[in-house]
DNA sequence: GATCAGGCTCTAA
DNA sequence: ATTAGAGCCTGAT
């Protein structure tokens, strides 16, 4: 992360905004991969930081998280609730995406 | 600065 | 279809 002096402060804060700006665009009943957002924002190669930021700045904000995916349709994160089911997958679901088996069709799902 | 680790991706086996 | 290895880049120590 070395750039130009003037661009260096808000660089890294603007790559968040952009990941947070695709994510926040997928619509109701679509999924997108990281590496698709991270094409979206500008940032071909960046697949793993959306998954960083992500992670770590998803609370506050009402981001549909949960319709990022990896390539493979699969879900990455494991984070379950009180039942033992998958968050994400439960999530998924309830805005009709099919997910068998942790994962999901992205020939139907997957936004464009 | 040097190092490490990460909700990834692509290709090959 | 699944797994393994290498590549890429950034944020955190």
């Amino acid at each position: 992360m070395k750039r130009r002096k003037e661009d260096s402060v808000k660089q890294s804060d603007e790559l968040a905004q952009q990941i947070l700006a695709v994510i926040d665009a997928i619509p109701y009943g679509r999924v997108a991969t990281y590496g698709q957002i991270a094409r979206l924002a500008g940032l071909p190669k960046h697949a793993r930081l959306v998954g960083y930021v992500l992670k770590h700045l998803d609370a506050a904000a009402d981001l549909p998280w949960h319709r990022v995916i990896n390539s493979q349709g699969k879900i990455s994160l494991s984070k379950l609730d009180e039942n033992g089911l998958n968050m994400q997958a439960q999530k998924l679901l309830s805005e009709g995406i099919a997910v068998a088996a942790g994962k999901i069709d992205l020939k139907k799902y997957q936004w464009h």
